[in-house]
Formats: structure tokens, sequence, C-alpha cells
RNA sequence: GGGUCCGUAGGGUAGCUUGGUCGAUCCUUUGGGCUUUGGGAGCCUGAGACUCCGGUUCAAAUCCGGGCGGACCCA
């Protein structure tokens, strides 16, 4: 595991080329080549989960203060880090500007418009935007920024509570795929009343733990009921004549997906790429000499060739650099496999892979099993570096039925499961006293358990940790 | 929300306490050349910095105030 992980953090993030935190504003950083790759396949995937059933839309940056501050609990946990427009050049506008925060406000007097019968529904839309939150507390590149560069949000409306019920079943299973194809592991909780998204119902949630204990939120799923329905006037017209509210959800991730993927696969070396967003699959290696170049580089290209026709994403360090600077800076990048060839091995008809996870060295027959060969052991690479990240959060999850033993198990990098009873002056007094964040409800509490902290009976197993 | 600390080439640093010797140290990075190439090579020769604004002073990287940026602690 790497030793400070908040240095380690901040430190690969330039040295792989990923982003670049020096733009002189607060929170706000540039995505380098190689980390807006990562960041482009990555969104590639929730767009293809997406797309089965939902529609890509897109809606202006900019919301009137009126729509923003018509929905009151929704206003009151945004209104402390909006960021306002204020002047078109010299003049002041005769109406504040929001740089949207989040979008419901700007999507659904639309929604209003554009729902009229329950022929429209369900109404399934999604949009991949930059939002703006004037962040308070001290930013951190990816993990919390002034400027969200990458939110997907998704937001739903639907005839019955059934259907939008079941539409946040099928986003947790969406979020389960999507996270599951960068070996992410999570654990999902139901946010206790205090922590509900503002104006929602209730607040499903996707934590990840982060090598330092702390867990980072980088999924949320909101059931909005009918509040904003009701403050929007979203009605449609039934099959029984009656005009009646939508029920709707809403739910996104961001740009924390991939600190997580950088953070929970990392090692000392560097990073460590699924596959599935690794701007390279496979890197090339020759190792050259002045006698027999032109061999080996026409090799590489044969090989690149092969393995690109097979769908695989490939490059040749052709660098004239020697090869060892050459494996320390694809180690630092994360590319999952290198070829390593040379005259010796041209020789013997074989190539070097070297995996990133192991660093094992193996032998590879240059024949025609070349291309099965390679995604072999991308495929044990893959489920490797996911059974390595899930045994992590597997051993980081402590149970306890000591109130007092909490803060100590938490301040050792674990997150902490507890029997609770579900009351809220009982859950904050839980984060009073052991002075951490309940994440949420896990499940429900065996029969019989009681409440880590109060006399009643434990409803609930729910988590305690140390947060972003 | 309250507090502590910090800011010197692209990155990491020395110098700051006690202002002058700074024409600013070292490592890394980087341009050119030679030589090398199976795990970060070597040599030669160049390039690159005192966060910004104001103040004190004969003199400021160094002292004072503020802005911007950053790290951490407490609630």
């Amino acid at each position: 595991m790497v030793e400070n992980f908040s240095e380690w953090f901040h430190d690969i993030l330039e040295e792989a080329n990923i982003t670049d935190s020096r733009y002189p504003i607060k929170g706000m950083a540039i995505w380098m080549p190689y980390g807006f790759k990562i960041r482009k396949y990555m969104l590639e995937k929730i767009k293809e989960l997406l797309d089965k059933d939902h529609e890509e839309v897109l809606f202006p940056l900019l919301v009137p203060e009126t729509e923003l501050a018509k929905e009151g609990e929704h206003v009151k946990g945004f209104e402390e880090e909006v960021y306002w427009v204020t002047k078109g050049g010299k003049n002041d506008l005769n109406e504040k500007l929001a740089l949207r925060p989040t979008s419901e406000t700007a999507i659904y007097p639309m929604y209003a418009l554009w729902i009229r019968s329950h022929i429209d529904l369900p109404i399934k839309y999604y949009q991949v935007v930059n939002t703006f939150r004037y962040e308070t507390k001290h930013t951190r590149p990816l993990i919390r920024v002034r400027e969200i560069t990458t939110f997907k949000e998704a937001h739903t409306a639907h005839a019955t509570k059934e259907e939008s019920d079941k539409q946040i079943e099928d986003f947790i299973e969406i979020y389960k795929e999507f996270l599951d194809s960068f070996g992410i592991p999570y654990l999902i909780s139901k946010r206790p009343i205090w922590d509900t998204f503002p104006g929602a119902d209730y607040t499903m949630a996707f934590d990840a733990i982060m090598p330092d204990g702390k867990t980072l939120q980088i999924g949320t799923i909101h059931n909005l009921g009918q509040t904003f329905a009701k403050t929007f006037d979203i009605t449609f017209e039934d099959k029984d004549g009656e005009h009646k509210y939508v029920y709707q959800t809403c739910a996104g991730v961001s740009d924390r997906v991939v600190a997580s993927i950088i953070g929970i696969h990392g090692d000392e070396k560097g990073l460590r790429l699924p596959p599935i967003v690794s701007p390279n699959q496979v890197t090339i290696i020759p190792i050259l000499f002045k006698k027999g170049k032109e061999e080996v580089m026409s090799k590489c290209e044969e090989i690149k060739n092969d393995l690109e026709n097979a769908g695989l994403r490939v490059n040749i360090d052709d660098r004239d650099i020697r090869p060892g600077k050459k494996f320390y800076d694809w180690e630092l990048k994360g590319t999952p496999l290198k070829l390593e060839l040379g005259p010796r091995d041209l020789e013997n008809n074989i190539t070097i892979a070297m995996r990133r996870d192991d660093g094992e060295k193996v032998e590879i027959s240059l024949d025609d099993n070349l291309v099965d060969n390679v995604k072999d052991l991308l495929d044990k690479y893959n489920e490797n570096l996911s059974k390595s990240a899930w045994d992590f959060q597997e051993e980081h999850v402590k149970f306890t039925e000591n109130l007092d033993e909490v803060a100590d198990l938490i301040e050792a990098g674990n997150v902490v499961a507890f029997n609770w009873c579900g009351g809220d002056e009982c859950g904050k007094q839980i984060e009073e006293k052991t002075g951490y964040d309940i994440l949420g409800i896990h499940d429900d509490a065996e029969k019989g358990a009681k409440c880590i902290a109060s006399d009643e009976d434990a409803k609930y197993l729910a988590l305690i940790a140390k947060t972003y």
C-alpha cells in the first residue's frame, strides 16, 4: 500500500499526465491528454450502460435565480456554494444567473412543459456536463473541486411510485456494472436523513474506501418523490383523465470515479489501470541495438497490427532512450501489459510479457496464438486487480458492538459496521461521540441485535467512516 | 465557521532567524553534441526561479501589511 496516500495521489496526477492543478483558480484543474483519455473511456462505459434506456441531452449552464430558488430545501442545500453571474459586460443583469451546482432546477421547468400525458412517461434523460460549487473546505484535484468537469446526471420522471422505486433499483444495477468494469469495490448504503440530497425523499450512495481508509462517495441515486414535481408543477393526465404529479429520481457520478480508479488500484510504482480505461492496453518496448534495428522494429509493428486488429489499444515506445527508463515510465502510467522484444527474442521467436499488477515476466511465443495469449494475460490481470481491490475492502470493514472502539478502528484505516436502531437523535449522537460520519444503512440487522448506542433493538447494520 | 503553517527554475530543495558577500545552492527536468542501449547510463555544452501588490530601508528572496494559491488541525 502507498504510504502517504494524499501526497502520492497529488504527485501521480501530474507525473502520469492526468491533470495539472496549477491553473490559477482554486479547485479548478486541466485534464491532460493521458488523463483525458482515461476520462473518455470511463464516460464511454457509463454512456453505453445508460443508452440502453436513457437518452442523452444537454441543458444550458446558467440557471435563473427564480428557478433555483423555487424549491426551498434544495436551495438551502446549495446556496452557500453557488457561483453567480451578475453582469453582462458593464451592465448589471436584471436577474442573477447561477452556474449550475446541479441541474434539477434547470431541467424540471422544462419537464413541466414536455410532460402532458401518461404517454409521455417515463422520461429518462441524462447529460454529462460541468457543474460549479464554491467549495469552502480545502479542495483536492478530482476529489473536491469547484468545477466538477465531468458530472453525469440522469433525471427520470414516472407515472407511479412503483415505477420510480424500480428506477432506483435499475440505477443501482447500472452503477454496479459500471464500477465492476473498473474493478472498483463499493459499499452501498442509504444515507441518513440529515445527509439526504436536498429535496429528496431518500438517497442511495456508493462509497469506495481509499487506501488511507477514508471513504469517497462515487455515485448517488436519489428518490425525489413528488417534491420537485409539486414545486415545478410537473403533472400529467393519467388514463383515468385525472391530473397527477409525476414521481422523480435522479442519479449522478463524476470525476471521482477516475479518482477512485487511480487511488484504489495504484501502488508505489504508479498507476495500475484497468484495461477498459487504459489509454494503452499493451505497450511494446523494442530493445534496439545498432545491429538488427530494422528487423526488431518491423516485428514490433507486426505485433502491434495483429493486436490492434483484435481490438486492443497498443503503442510502441520507440523513443531513443534506454529500455530501463521506458519500463519505469510505463509502470508509472499503469499500462496493463508490456511486451519486450529484442534481437535475442527475435532469434527465439518469443516476446517477453510483463504484467503491471504482479510484475511477473512470461515468454510468449510469436506464433498464431500470440493474440489469444495476450488477451488471456489481460483478462487475468483485470481479474486480479479487481480481486485484490475487493479483498482490501473486505479487510477494511470491521464490525463492532462497542461504541468506544469505533474511533480507534476508523483511525486505523477502517470503515466500521455497527448495529443501529435507526433513530435520528441516536445517529447524531453516534457521530458526535465518535467524531465521524455515518455513511448510512447498509443492510438489515440480525435478529436480536441491540443498537450500539441506545437501548433499542437494532433495525439496521450501518456504516460509519472518515469521509472525503 | 475557527485556528496554525507555507509559497525560491517544469518538479523537489538550500539560503530567510541576524537585510548587503545572491551575479541565488544542489537534485531532477530540459535544448544541442559525443557515446551508449536486455531495468532509471556517462561525458561536454547551453536553458530555466525569489507568488503578486503595497510598505519599511541607502539596500529586501530575507522584515511588515494585504491579495492570490497551497498544506494541516479543530468544529
